[in-house]
This record gives structure tokens, sequence and C-alpha cells, in this order.
DNA sequence: CTGAAAGCGCTAACAC
DNA sequence: GTGTTAGCGCTTTCAG
């Protein structure tokens, strides 16, 4: 409701251009120009040393138009007048306006972001699913917040609350290796956050799944080692609160039997994965009395950790010991003798998962069939003798 | 206000205690006990199928109070009745309570929450930062989102944006290899948004800084290479964007001069710390009429290439070719021969720089010398005859 | 010790 | 096309 400062009526006012950044009226009445001047709100004091951030409405009072009319200019927002959008933005600018997130997603109750929680990220393998989960995540509009649990169940715990007071709309998570208790997940659940699991994944919250297949890749492997020749072969395997760890182990052992080969329980050992853990399996494993001719480890670092262990006891690989691990870490391929290992495409793990994820925001509720990404066998010569 | 039901009058009312976790109040004109049951807002419909969340405003209806004591109740907020108190928490639990983060940073401007940029975290480096300066963030109460840039300046830029829109308090940066303009930074100065820079740090902006003395590191490193008998040394360099690069590089120099050998230009390439650049660079070096007989290299990544070219092309290291990294990467211990390197705090340089940002942010400006870290020289096989 | 009310910055009907 | 209004969920004076 514009009045005209000159003869005070109402009616008859029309808008007549942006001058100076200011929308100018014209009153069709006493036929003058006018500009409005005083705002609700008085431009913000310089007190303090508290610098002012822009907001919309420092915008509309420099234009003297309403916030909405900002907020649709700067939006693409349906029918705005050209000439209005521009000054918006022009003004925008000059004034360095960003747009607070936080209070547009109060409003929208939407926070266009995805939480991932990854247990480590010293080894490659999680920043690269990272990169590719936060690749598919920036294509579709999503911010993305990493959080690091350090294999630790309480730190996953407070990362879950952090990821829920800052209401993020989805959540994708690879556990630690000591998460027994699961009531921080069925916490999302209640407050409607999907969660996509990866890697390593939690059985008891139904929701999609993003896994590798560990069980074929064992098998290859171990196959691949009695068809080299060995023939004791030991396994140091994960711990066995995650999947992954039972399903390598599985593999293995099927493919022992499927070649007439026994399981000994005693060449099975399980690593809780630090080094230290994986140091003594290994230094087991290489002083029996009966030394396995070969071991398939859980993962890289491991089967690295057996090779500098072996070579400390003068124990020559591949002759006197195979080795194979899985993952495919850079190191297996620096290492000497390079280490024949199970490469997993895990920058498509994070894809996939990411792109589940952002199904299930969208769409509701999606398949919950786990999804099993395929490996492939990478022979090198920590297991095959020189010709 | 409170009216009571029976009487009608409002004058005469005592709270007499929370039964069943509704606020119970007592009439002394007509000695009748009542709690009152409609409130401003009705409880929120189960329409659709969006969850609702848990407000502060549901507790409130639920116990018959008001908004503001269960925001106190649940803060340790001065004067709070204990029974309130409970009843509120017992409330929340049961409500399954969380507190929307984006409402509290709104209404005090502050988010708690502080940025981590980084250029890439596939190698140790960075994540190991990340890992130093959360343990100091989280004991500090704040919260981290970690952003990579991928080395692209148009990443970079995005990143702070997104950080800038979330509000984030404070910012640690360290710059792609390819960031010549600032705009995006100086962009963070304008809202007062304190940062400091880490590692690869930016000069035009005036504000802490976290180094490793990377000048004497290489003057070390380039020392020993001499000492060990080497007297033809290259040296493969960073991008020259990068003041870690020539301080480098300077070092490599003067240790040089300081020798009595000669700076030879034709001895001194960069690269641009891709794998191809790399390869490339110690390509060259590797296929010179008269080679060097060592290269002191920017980083292990680019000393491991040098090794590898270097076996591929039979050159025996370190008898024909020493070869010195930088940064101390678990690889360089696994690698055969093993190499020597000049180890950084690396841990420590994340703590130092998220001290002095979390300084910055309580205090205003902070002491804007730059602080340098200690590096130390770790001679293994790749530089030194076996005796 | 507690309630009412204002407002953080922004969006989204609803009017005109 | 644009202004008005009413919140999003929460904290924080200011009164009692």
């Amino acid at each position: 409701m514009i009045r005209c400062p000159k003869c005070n009526q109402v009616h008859a006012i029309n808008r007549s251009g942006i001058v100076r950044g200011m929308q100018r009226y014209f009153c069709k009445d006493c036929a003058s120009y006018f500009t409005i001047t005083n705002n609700t709100k008085p431009a913000p004091e310089v007190t303090g040393n508290k610098k002012h951030i822009t907001t919309i409405g420092d915008i509309a009072r420099a234009l003297n138009i309403s916030k909405s009319t900002v907020s649709r200019a700067l939006h693409e927002h349906g029918d705005i007048n050209a000439a209005t959008k521009k000054a918006v933005t022009d003004m925008a600018r000059k004034l360095h306006y960003t747009p607070n997130l936080l209070a547009q997603s109060l409003v929208k109750s939407r926070s266009n972001t995805i939480g991932i929680i990854v247990p480590e990220f010293l080894t490659y393998f999680f920043p690269t699913v990272i990169i590719g989960a936060t690749e598919v995540a920036t294509k579709a509009g999503f911010n993305v917040v990493i959080c690091q649990s350090q294999e630790s169940l309480k730190t996953e715990i407070a990362n879950v609350n952090v990821l829920l007071a800052n209401r993020v709309e989805g959540v994708l998570i690879s556990m630690t290796k000591e998460t027994k208790t699961f009531d921080h997940f069925r916490s999302l659940e209640r407050h409607g956050v999907p969660m996509v699991f990866y890697n390593r994944v939690c059985e008891e919250i139904d929701c999609p799944k993003v896994l590798v297949n560990d069980y074929d890749g064992a098998f290859k492997a171990t196959t691949h080692l009695i068809q080299a020749g060995f023939m004791n072969i030991a396994h140091i395997a994960g711990p066995v609160s995650l999947r992954l760890s039972n399903n390598r182990l599985n593999g293995y052992m099927d493919a022992l039997k499927k070649n007439g080969l026994s399981v000994k329980k005693s060449l099975i050992l399980h690593t809780d994965l630090s080094t230290e853990g994986t140091k003594q399996c290994a230094e087991k494993l290489l002083s029996m009395k009966n030394r396995p001719d070969a071991i398939f480890c859980v993962n890289d670092p491991a089967a690295i950790q057996v090779m500098l262990m072996a070579k400390q006891k003068g124990i020559k690989i591949p002759e006197e010991l195979g080795v194979v691990g899985f993952s495919n870490d850079p190191m297996a391929s620096i290492i000497e003798p390079s280490l024949t290992t199970v490469s997993q495409p895990v920058a498509d793990l994070g894809r996939t998962a990411m792109r589940l994820l952002i199904a299930s925001i969208k769409n509701g509720t999606e398949s919950k069939e786990p999804i099993y990404l395929e490996t492939e066998l990478i022979i090198r010569a920590s297991s095959v003798m020189a010709t």
C-alpha cells in the first residue's frame, strides 16, 4: 500500500522504474514522482566490531522493495519484473550478499545436506568412496558433510547425533569394527532420515546396502593360491563383527573344500585390523612348527604386515610363502614382490551408494535388496613362482 | 495467566507439582486442582507420511508449560525448578527430542562449526592433518565440516561458498596447486570469518599461517645427499604457485652452494604433482646423457615415481642413483630400497592450525606471524650405500 | 522460577 | 508483479 507523500492518497499510484537502485513511484492524482525512504526497520548500526552480514532485508531496504520480492528475484521464482530482478541481483552483488542456508533450511525443513560416515580415512579405500559419493551428490545438488568415527562406537554415535541435529537429509554409513549396538541407527530411522550402508553394513537395519561380492573375491583368491600350488593355506580374517569378514572367510573355506583341501581352524586367525593385531596374527602363523605355505589376508594392509614380517624372518615370498590381499591398495603394487590382491570398484561403491541414498530421499522407500559389486583378482608376484 | 476452570478467576492460582508429566494447578478460591489441556497450538496431526520431528514446543505442550521453560530446562540455564527440569528431560527422552542446530545457530548467529578445506585426501598427509585438527576442534566444542577441493580452483571457490552459506565460524585452508586468484578468501574476510592457512598458504591474505620449515628440511636433505657422496644432484620441485615448492627449492640450492657445488638449472624440473607430470620429470632426468647421480624430490609420491622408473630402467638405487623424498609417507618405509625422507609433524600441523583458528574466533585478531614447525631427516636405504 | 513476546533470515501462501 | 503476513524451531529479554 503506497501513499503519495503530496496528496496523501493511495489509489492512483504507479511504479515508474528503478532509479539509483530505488523503486520510483508516480502519483496520477498530483502527477508527481517520489520514492519512499522510511522503512520498517532502520539500517543496521555499525555498533561494536561485529561485522554485519548482508541479509535479504538489507537489499530490500536499499531498493525500497519488499523482502519477498528480493527473495523471488534471487530465485528465478515465477513472475518477476526484469528490471527489478536486475536491480536486486546487482545490489546483492554490491552488498556481497550470501544467502543464509541455515535460515533457508529452517523454513524449508530441508537442509540439502547429506552426511557420510567413514570409520577411518588413512588408507585409500574410504577417501576413494567419498570422492565417488561426493561426485554424485554434488551433481544432484546436495552438499556433503564427512564424519570419521575413527573406529570408535562412541564417536560414531556422536557423529550420528551431529548429523541429526544438523537435519541432514540422508546418511551414508560404513560402521566401525566395534559397532554392536544399533540404537543410533534406529534414531535416524525414527527421525525419518534415510540411510544407506556400504561396505560394512548393519544387518539389523532394514535399508539399502551396497557391498562388494566379498565371498566371490575370497573364493577366487583362494582358488588362485591352490592352483598356484600352495597346499597349506592360512587366512587372516577380519573382526567377526563385520559381515565382510565372514563373507571372505566363507569364500576362503569353500574354495578349500571345493578343491579337496581341509579347513584347519588353527590356520584361521582374526585380526582387529590394527597394525598391532595383524602383526600378532602374522607372528603366530609364521612361527608355527607346521608353517602354512600361503596366507590369504582380509585386506592389503594386513597382507603387507605379513610380507614385512616374512622378510624380517628371512622367509622368501612367494617361494616359501604365497601372499594374497584384498582391496588393491596402491601400496600393493609398490611393495616387493608386488602383492596379488582382489580389486574392488571402490569409487563405484561410493557412487552406487549415493545414488541409492538420493533415490530414497526423493522417492521414499527403495528396493532393499543388498547390491553386490563384482571384484577382480589381480595376480602379481607375491603368489606366483617366477618361471 | 492461568484461569481456574471452575470459578473462572485468575488471581488465586498456585502450581502444585507435576503429575504424569503435566503441570498441575490449585485454585485457592474454589479449592480445586486442575491441569490445563488446550494449548495455543494443536498437537501436530499425523498427516501424510512425513515424520513429525519433536520440537521444544511438543515437549512444552505435553507438559503444559511454556517453550521458554523447556529451553531453559534443556540448557542448565540459571534458575529452574528441579522437578520441572526432570519432567522436561524425561519427556524429551520419551519423545526422542533432538535439538535443531539450524534453528539454534540462526537465533544465536553462531553455528559452532568450523570448515576445513583440503586439496586432496588420497595420500596420508591431509587425512592426518584433519585428524589432528578435528581432535582439537571437538575438544573445544566445535563441529567440523571437511571439504575437498580436488586441486581445482573452481571447486575450492564452491567450497568456500558452501561454508560461507552455512555460516561456519572459521576456516582452515590449504590451497589447491592452481589457486592464483584470491577473491574467495577475501570474501571470507569480508564476512568476518577467520581463516588460518596451513601447509599451502596464501601470501595475499593477512591471517595466521602454519607451515613446516620446508627450507630447512630441504637443506638437510640435500646436505645429506652431498655428504653421502653424491655430486650431481637434481631436484624435482613442486608447482611454482606453492610457496612450499620455492622454500624447498631454495633449501636445495643453498645446500649446494654452501657445499661448493654449482646449481644447474637443467637439473631443476617442476612437476604439477600429478603422477603423469612427475613421471615426465623423472623420464627427462633419467635419460640425460649426463645423468644426475641423485634426485631430491619435493615429496614422497614423486620420489616413489622416480624409484619405480629407475627400477624399470635398471638403474640401481642407491648405487647409481640416490633418492630423497619429503613427508615420510607410509609408502616410504615399504618400498625397496626404503626411501630417505624428511618427516613433518603432520598431525601437529593440524592441531596447531586449529588452535590458532579457535583463538582467532574467540579473541578476534591473532598474532599473524607464520608459525614454522620443524622437520626431521629420516635416513633410509635409498640414499646410503650399504657398507 | 516461569510465561509472553520478539525476532534470527528466509520462504510461501494469500491478497491486491 | 509485488507487498503483507505468518511462520520454520529456537533463544532471550522483560515482566511478573
